[in-house]
RNA sequence: GUGGCUGUGGUGAAGCGGUUAACACGGCGGAUUGUGGCUCCGUUACUCGAGGGUUCGAUCCCCUUCAGUCACCCCA
């Protein structure tokens, strides 16, 4: 072969088509119990959105982004990720003068220049949603509250969910100069990567894995006890929500956000046995991002599941429904002289809405019947040249093997009135 | 971006310096006269991810490259 997919990418044969449109609906049935509404945003956007909505200084944006010149000169990328081109959406179509909150959907492709794994592609889905306007911790644990349902109904157990609240902009600036305070004496003990994050993001030094610098984190100073007054009640209520739906989670207090844009509300949905990708989905509240990006001030919420690493955990707990859509009619045609009459049958049998199908390499009877049975097919219904000669044609019932002779005209009529019965 | 492992037909895989490159599934054809699912028979890889090198000789050794996978990293 000449070149294969790119790296990254992955073809979605048929044989999983039925998989992921499974998984698809269950997630707009959630959607719009609970008044949420799709929307379709441009696969790429301007590079600038995504600096300034997700962060100059995150990997995403950093080394993780298919960025590319058009022909005019434009830098554009191909968006890592939903949450800014909604925002931007939502500012540029100016949703905020309907009324609020304006709670939104999307399921769509994103690309992220990651090496790849299982469960982490270059070309990958996310199925997100993101609530805007509304400020209030009701919403917070709705948000939650809609992606348990999905898995729930997915049928997914073994999971786990993890809260935190990374503050806002008033009480994680305190957090990080503790932080920093924190690490300081021993700054020079710290993995590389940890020094290189002492500067940058010291909350991130929380959750590395090298022993030494765990070692050295033990008792660091929590951003759940840093939080301002708004931001711990903010986190209180949530909890207080959650508890009153019967949610079990776990307060996280080193679970960090890559993006930018998050504050007070975090949280991550694990399927642990997914290994190294074991966040199905993650979110958390934005309540800058909308100003960020030249809106009025409007809070907002949201969370991205990823789409490939959700199908593994239900491939993993064998919770796939069987992949069918079965025709309901092979034609057999056994003597070529036939065909035009078997053709044109083919056609009226379909007008009328009846699945089937027919043999098109000139097989023989006998693996034309073979093939039939491959198909699943309920129905044959075979062009006997002897049969065709008396205006009648043999209609035999593949699973009860029983066979008739029928009327050429009649046939539309008697698979319809079957097709009628199947359904009833 | 870093490190480990892997790469044989449509699929699952044996072989690991000289083999007609096993076996199973699948596909195709057949088992007397026009009818599938069971069984049986035949057939199905000028070639071992790609490109170089070593060797009388390489699927088996070396290098490069591409891809997959696992861990790190990051994240959904």
């Amino acid at each position: 072969m000449l070149t294969g997919a790119p790296r990254g990418t992955k073809d979605i044969l048929p044989a999983s088509i039925m998989a992921w449109r499974y998984v698809e609906q269950v997630m707009r049935e959630v959607c719009a119990i609970f008044d949420y509404h799709e929307i379709r945003t441009p696969m790429f956007e301007h590079t600038e959105l995504f600096h300034r909505g997700i962060g100059d200084t995150t990997d995403v944006v950093e080394k993780e982004m298919y960025t590319f010149t058009d022909r005019g000169a434009r830098s554009l990328t191909l968006r890592p990720e939903n949450t800014a081109s909604v925002v931007r959406a939502f500012v540029e179509n100016k949703m905020y003068g309907d009324v609020a909150p304006t709670k939104l959907y999307y399921i769509g492709p994103m690309f992220r220049y990651d090496r790849p794994q299982a469960g982490r592609m270059r070309q990958f889905h996310q199925f997100g949603i993101e609530a805007l306007g509304a400020s209030s911790p009701i919403i917070d644990a709705e948000v939650i509250m809609l992606a348990l349902q999905v898995l729930k109904k997915l049928g997914l157990t073994d999971l786990k969910l993890k809260i935190n609240s990374v503050g806002c902009g008033n009480c994680r600036p305190v957090h990080r100069k503790l932080l920093q305070d924190f690490f300081r004496p021993n700054l020079q003990k710290l993995c590389r990567d940890c020094q290189n994050r002492f500067e940058r993001n010291p909350l991130r030094i929380l959750d590395c894995k090298v022993p030494e610098c765990k070692q050295i984190a033990v008792g660091a100073p929590k951003i759940t006890d840093c939080l301002c007054d708004e931001c711990s009640e903010h986190f209180a209520k949530v909890q207080e929500l959650l508890n009153a739906a019967g949610v079990e989670y776990e307060i996280d207090s080193n679970l960090v956000r890559g993006l930018d844009y998050y504050t007070k509300t975090a949280f991550e949905i694990q399927y642990s046995p997914l290994g190294a990708q074991s966040a199905v989905c993650g979110g958390g509240r934005y309540d800058g991002l909308v100003e960020e990006l030249g809106g009025p001030s409007t809070p907002g919420i949201g969370f991205a599941m990823g789409m490939e690493r959700v199908l593994l955990a239900l491939t993993k707990q064998n919770l796939l429904p069987e992949a069918a859509e079965n025709i309901d009619i092979f034609v057999v045609v056994p003597d070529t002289d036939n065909l035009p009459l078997a053709f044109k049958t083919l056609n009226v049998l379909r007008a009328c809405g009846l699945p089937c199908d027919m043999d098109f390499l000139g097989r023989s009877m006998k693996a034309q019947m073979k093939q039939a049975n491959r198909l699943k097919a309920h129905k044959v219904i075979i062009f006997g040249e002897e049969e065709v000669a008396r205006g009648v044609v043999v209609l035999r019932d593949m699973d009860t093997s029983e066979q008739n002779e029928v009327q050429i005209e009649d046939l539309s009529i008697i698979l319809n009135k079957t097709e009628v019965q199947k359904h009833e």
